[in-house]
DNA sequence: ACCTGAACACCGTTCAAGT
DNA sequence: ACCTGAACACCGTTCAAGT
């Protein structure tokens, strides 16, 4: 299948950023996980900067192309609106995993400006979409619409990391749920 | 002054912990700081696990003394609560700095045993004062404080991270704003 | 009581060398 | 084209030795 061995470093190494961070991440465990040593890795990526980098990257492109998908499998706004938090949910499921571009928020200081760069942009595509979708739902006004996007995704990426520091994805249930009955998501 | 070492370790270590985290603190780097060798350290706290977790048992007791303080200074409620969120903001004036405990969250799992254990204090610590906050100001049911003071403190936490990932503290005051606006947090 | 140098097994990274 | 062993300067940690 999968004979591709960079696409199979970007993999194990999203894998392991999104439990480890960037700082986390480990060369060598990475060059062990694919089968390869760890000079090869140099091959395919010039350095731990630029395969992060090109993790971060797609892990953006791949969460825009989802978001894309769920805007056009849910035409209920509210009912959109309302799966938002599931996409940060999964990431508890798969082995209490969190957000790759929130654990390299924490890490900000030492991340190289590549990595920084391709974080930010995640947070603006599901700030963006957020925005697209809370004016579908009309009950936000369109001038408040971008500072409302930004709190639902620091209120979300925020559930999942208090969930995650007690591993109890019941609690990120009973966030998400205490942000619909505090009126920050719609009831 | 201070000629404590002990007491030197434990702020510089704090600080550093702040900026890189669990995996981030050097402990060659903290000795240079302090002045003294990487092995003295171990003079002192017997191992890298056990002075983390002297630095964030002392991160949450003085979080607690904090609270109690904003508690008795701000006798009306909805004044109180609206200043919870000052003790997070402080962290990111502060060099861009987060909340200890938050950026230990992430680190989850690569954390010793006995530091989870003070990292969940932290939470636990100020969800108990948001809770008794909350109740305070009448407007949340007895039933739901405990659910929406768990949602104040994650979606604060949230904000911290966001903000930091973009060094940019008028960022955190908008999401703040943003949950006031949403009617998370007393108008 | 408090600190140190030297050593251990690690790490990211480089590079010349292999096929 | 793709991989490797050996080496580099790092790291947390230990420990015997110093004062």
């Amino acid at each position: 299948m999968s004979s591709n061995a960079r696409e199979d470093i970007l993999a194990a190494a999203k894998r392991s950023a999104q439990a480890h961070g960037y700082g986390g991440l480990s060369m060598r465990d990475l060059a062990a996980e694919v089968g390869i040593k760890a000079a090869s890795l140099y091959y395919h990526f010039p350095s731990k900067a630029d395969l992060a980098s090109a993790v971060a990257k797609r892990y953006w492109e791949d969460a825009a192309a989802d978001l894309e998908k769920i805007w056009d499998e849910y035409p209920d706004p509210v009912e959109r609106l309302l799966f938002f938090p599931e996409t940060f949910r999964r990431a508890l499921e798969n082995g209490n995993r969190m957000c790759l571009c929130s654990f390299m928020g924490a890490e900000f200081d030492d991340l190289p400006e590549t990595v920084k760069k391709e974080v930010q942009i995640f947070a603006d595509v599901n700030v963006a979409w957020l925005k697209k979708a809370l004016i579908a739902t009309g009950a936000v006004e369109p001038d408040a619409s971008d500072a409302r996007a930004k709190a639902v995704f620091a209120a979300v990426a925020g559930a999942q990391l208090m969930a995650r520091s007690r591993a109890d994805i019941s609690l990120y249930d009973t966030l998400i749920d205490g942000y619909r009955a505090a009126g920050l998501l719609p009831a």
